[in-house]
DNA sequence: ATAATTTAAGCAATCGATTGCAGGTTTGAA
DNA sequence: TTCAAACCTGCAATCGATTGCTTAAATTAT
């Protein structure tokens, strides 16, 4: 690669017989700089194809319009789809996204946010992975002074902005429709209890069945099914019972549920007669199966707007301190064939 | 939010009493440094809970140890797959990355490239948006001095390295794989021209037919038909004929022969006996219909890697120049039901 | 015509880390 | 014992843009 050398604003300088200031000032719009000569460095700007190093321009002003984003894995719908909200917001705002995956691995997960510190991002917006109880690293964060946004997977104990799902609730009302359509045996397959995320949808699992005096059943909880292949093994297991269930709520995600529908439709279960599927997060291939899956629809565009909104709110009054606050966004029953026997 | 002083490398040093070059060898393992002032510096470095500042040190370096990336869009598998496999070998390098989407607009994809240029990044990774011609700002990546590398959707006046696809061959083997099933009617539904993998395509589909001596006849052969939305438009044209065609190759993507299969479904046509249907990417969702949708798979994370492995052998060679050239990876064509009649 | 004010532009320090050069000390060889 | 080599460490410049302060010039008010 040839070590091109770019133009600074000292060429510009140089060029005209002024001094950098003046170049830095028109650049920035200042307006103590003659209207004339403006025009004259911008043009002239314009000639050398200047780049505005930005580098040194964040390190001396201390802020880099900068957010960067750690998500468990870009290429999950839910999260590309909160991504593709947030950088909605952020691009009409001029700032720039750095995005991190962290693979589930929390080792990884830290990696990425000692990277997003020294890069000194303005903000760090992150769904912690899977693996891993321990939250110093975001409170790292903090301590550096860095706005942090949590959503979906929280950490409850890190005080900060959070974005989130109303999961109980909606849990809650995914197995009341099940129970509405008659099912009495509903199995459910529950991620890692470390996340919050999936404690608060076995809660509400919990509840609806209470409510409705339908005894909760522990050979139907399958812990750590939140794969495709997990989600398979488990129904399996599941529907070679004596009693087997007839239905299953993969409350971890929609790949889940389909490692179950796969498991059923080859072991002649019928769905949904014999068995009811339901799944998490309404990812597009759960219209596209058959029968289509019904599942959860978590509004993850709006959930990326809300944060970087969120953001941005709270970088306009600098004066008053962050109240760390939660805000809970409702998900959406999507009823599809999987279901739906009535 | 509180504007919490970091710690810098010259509390290090005073805190120390020695100065900040030290601290700075040390940190950077250099030999120049006692081993057991080392040891000190690395410690207090810990205790203050010290991150390097990588703005000043990329400025001082000229170097970012960053790789930007734009695409059209994050959340289409090819893309984001394609992204996991840059990210697998740069983040064992330890580099960044910064990702950005065009969303397909010529407009955004120059904006994300001047603020990738801004960054100073050290290579950019681009494959371009549908819309636009005019390539003349990946030429001024070039003229920054910033590695380009142009994958899938290349701009072939702009000399540098590229890894594609061979479309033509790829299509050349499904179009004869649907001849070998018996089709005899093959519409094609094409994307923009202006698009290399599109034109290449197309002629794949060119150079088949005429191989097996069948006439190509214009009206099966419709235009911009790249979205599930367009796709099934021309479906509906296309089976409204006299004399529908028996096979529709969605050139573009498998969303365009999701349409294709939604359309000629609810058209009562029955696939593939009645209709062969062939897409392109080998979406996951192409296994989940009914019937499972033949396609060509990519190879996109290997892509991804290849891409990295570039940069990296070729960053290391400083002392030559960078010969342009291309790397061609020869997709699969994977054969499911939709033109599975024999 | 002179003082007061506004406007324009320069000077120089600063952000934090890196690094070539030089000075000083220690070690080892002759 | 003397000199060279090896080893540490410090000094100061540098990367490029920004900005408070100052000075100079131009404009306005008195």
């Amino acid at each position: 690669m040839k070590p091109k050398k770019r133009t600074t604003i000292y060429d510009i300088a140089e060029k005209l017989n002024i001094t950098a200031s003046s170049v830095s000032r028109a650049l920035n719009n200042s307006n103590h700089v003659n209207e004339e000569t403006k025009k004259l460095i911008l043009k002239t700007a314009a000639e050398l194809n200047y780049k505005r190093n930005v580098l040194a321009s964040n390190l001396r002003k201390g802020q880099t319009k900068t957010i960067g984003v750690v998500v468990p894995r870009i290429n999950q719908n839910f999260f590309s789809n909160v991504i593709a909200g947030i950088e909605e917001t952020t691009y009409s705002k001029n700032f720039n996204l750095i995005i991190c995956q962290s693979n589930e691995s929390h080792e990884k997960e830290i990696k990425c946010i000692n990277a997003l510190i020294n890069q000194h991002v303005d903000c760090i917006v992150i769904s912690v992975a899977i693996e891993g109880t321990d939250y110093s690293h975001l409170q790292n964060v903090i301590d550096h002074g860095i706005q942090l946004i949590q959503f979906d997977r929280v950490a409850d104990e890190i005080e900060t902005l959070k974005v989130i799902n109303d999961n109980e609730q909606a849990t809650f009302e995914a197995i009341t429709h099940l129970i509405d359509q008659g099912y009495k045996r509903i199995a459910l397959l529950e991620g890692p209890q470390t996340l919050n995320i999936f404690r608060q949808r076995k809660e509400g699992y919990l509840k609806a069945l209470n409510k409705h005096k339908i005894p909760v059943i522990d050979e139907l909880i399958i812990e750590n099914a939140w794969t495709k292949e997990l989600g398979a093994e488990a129904t399996r297991k599941l529907l070679s019972l004596p009693e087997p269930p007839d239905a299953i709520f993969a409350s971890t995600s929609d790949f889940s549920a389909l490692g179950v529908l796969e498991v059923a439709t080859s072991m002649g279960f019928k769905v949904p007669t014999e068995l009811g599927i339901l799944g998490y997060a309404n990812e597009p291939f759960t219209e596209l199966t058959s029968p289509s899956i019904t599942t959860i629809d978590q509004f993850s565009q709006y959930m990326g707007k809300t944060i970087a909104n969120l953001y941005f709110q709270e970088s306009e009054n600098k004066d008053t301190t962050v109240v760390p606050r939660t805000i809970s966004v409702k998900p959406k029953l999507i009823v599809r064939a999987s279901t739906s026997r009535k």
